[in-house]
DNA sequence: TTGTAAGCGTTATCAC
DNA sequence: GTGATAACGCTTACAA
């Protein structure tokens, strides 16, 4: 592999090492280097023997210093699901494999005032080539702006699309809602109980108007009694539980929208000795590792935010990135949400 | 906040306009930026004012050129576990907000036989000032070698204490199981038994030693069929569940070397109707977001992960933080795993 | 205690 | 097409 080996502790070789050996100036190596196109085919031959010879590689804090520019991506987000970001990442990272670019990590505090302040003071310094925005920051425009003016790329994840094909990477979550909600009133569920994000959160209002679409299609209500507030959390799903499991008339159906709410309705369910998926169908979305984790595994919607991470990625730095297989062809950059069934979900009960 | 407000695209300030500002060298400001003895009040203060003044803001890819090194952190890590792995970084992050320092995250490849070149090519190009390395690959004493020669700074993280006190993060991962599997003893379980983790982990081992220690120290066996192979993955927890409960004398009490294990030994005991914790009690480990989202709540061993990452990064730059409470003064870098009691554990069924 | 000069390893400018 | 030469913004000698 290695061209070359140096002790632990030897000198790099540099630019000018290169450019001795192949008999070149180092501005020319450098040409080759960023694949310049005016090169005659023989001193670029020249110039990458030399490179190969010596196993140069090019210093990036140097080039960093010289670009103004830092070959990094920057991952900044304020997301609650550890699971969620973690799956990006690996996405992120899939995609700039053998490719110069690294990774940094930077959280943020949405509620923060300073939140711009913090950001633009983040970005100034590492100066990375470009930023990619998880939800629910993502969200924020000023943020979008700020990257902008700041010279630096942003690709902003969204569960709708919230910013034009180049800078915005999205899911069909409504869509994919509705669906899951038809396929309940195919099963003959009529009460069908709903537990909602977070407000403020774009993925929780279009999780929202997927379910309402789907009770509309079916000519059913959404009395207020069935609609119960969450934020995302496991103890939001237990106080949902809690309240739409003591209904006189309780639902025979619940769509949360996320796993770990689901999980929090179901822990209710069986406490109350309320059967799942015999009494009670369950639906939740993320595909979280707690969807299979716990009994029975849940039904959900199957959120691809490592795919996301991937074309979030590519759609930031083709430039930076080895060949690969162009993807589907699909400059939309709306990647497909899928139903996962499992064995939270049965028609309701006779009566 | 900003003693200074810019245009957006408005040049940054310079060492240079800094020093002309306040009548000195550059090099005295740069002393004052990295905090050198030899200065006088007096100076110092001027430069600080002058860099108040201008909203200065050293250039790190300047400063790496220079320092032949970059103001990051690289987390190397190889953890089948989503959630440790980012609630690690959580807190590292933690710990150096307010810093300098920013944090790199790479994955590697434990299996590849190259992952000692990859690591070194990683560090040399991106000349981290430390590298955190997180179980299991930070078992690896050649990484731990590589990093020295290298002159990267490391600190490992380890279920038990694989390094000196200043290279090392770890926990007692054996004592705690022992206590845990002791509380089951004391209930009046008899017949425990053990799943254990990934042949190779030495958390695996750990946790086996503490739980035989805790046997031992009842006069308890081990019996061969009581004893489960596993991977610290969910499906290998169904497949202990399965042998393990379908024995003719099923135990009383499973201890699960992970939380994500137990929960499918947890499965399969609603699936074959057995009452937890009234029939069988289950002990987990790690208390993931998993442990409670489950039914019945699970009992675990906490494992201090967050406050690992944060120790880690204080171990690793301690000269990089600001100044801040110096911790409990246990320089001896063990952190304690805490048992977390919810619903998982109860006495033995009667007889 | 402070300043001067010479890098650090790359890219940009602008001739040739 | 290619090559001097000057940045890029900071630090490390070494001198004063």
């Amino acid at each position: 592999m290695a061209a070359q080996t140096r002790g632990p502790r030897g000198k790099q070789p540099t630019i000018n090492d290169v450019a001795a050996l192949a008999g070149v100036s180092k501005k020319t190596v450098s040409r080759v280097i960023n694949r310049s196109e005016f090169l005659t085919d023989k001193t670029r031959t020249a110039v990458e023997k030399a490179i190969e010879q010596l196993g140069f590689v090019p210093n990036p804090q140097a080039r960093a210093l010289a670009f103004r520019r830092n070959f990094l991506i920057a991952l900044l987000h304020d997301n609650p699901n550890a699971q969620t970001v973690l799956n990006f990442q690996h996405g992120v990272l899939d995609a700039i494999r053998d490719s110069d670019l690294a990774l940094l990590v930077r959280p943020v505090d949405r509620g923060s005032d300073r939140l711009l302040d913090d950001v633009r003071a983040f970005l100034e310094k590492q100066r990375p080539i470009g930023a990619l925005l998880l939800p629910p920051i993502s969200e924020n425009d000023d943020l979008a702006t700020l990257c902008e003016d700041l010279g630096v790329r942003y690709v902003r994840i969204g569960s709708a699309r919230i910013d034009d094909a180049k800078h915005c990477i999205s899911s069909n979550d409504r869509e994919m809602v509705a669906e899951a909600v038809r396929g309940l009133v195919e099963l003959g569920h009529r009460r069908i109980g709903f537990v909602r994000g977070p407000v403020g959160f774009r993925s929780a209002a279009e999780r929202e108007e997927g379910f309402r679409e789907a009770l509309a299609g079916a000519a059913l209500e959404l009395p207020d009694d069935l609609h119960a507030p969450g934020d995302y959390c496991y103890p939001a799903g237990i106080e949902a539980g809690e309240a739409l499991l003591s209904l006189a008339e309780p639902p025979t159906a619940i769509f949360c929208s996320n796993d770990e709410m689901a999980a929090g309705v179901m822990s209710v369910a069986h406490g109350k000795g309320i059967r799942v998926p015999g009494e009670l169908s369950i639906i939740g979305f993320d595909d979280s590792p707690t969807a299979t984790h716990i009994w029975p595994a849940l039904s959900t919607v199957r959120w691809p935010i490592r795919e996301m991470g991937i074309r979030a990625a590519q759609t930031l730095v083709p430039d930076f990135l080895s060949p690969r297989i162009e993807g589907d062809g699909d400059k939309s950059n709306i990647l497909a949400s899928t139903f996962v069934e499992r064995q939270s979900v049965a028609p309701p009960p006779d009566r």
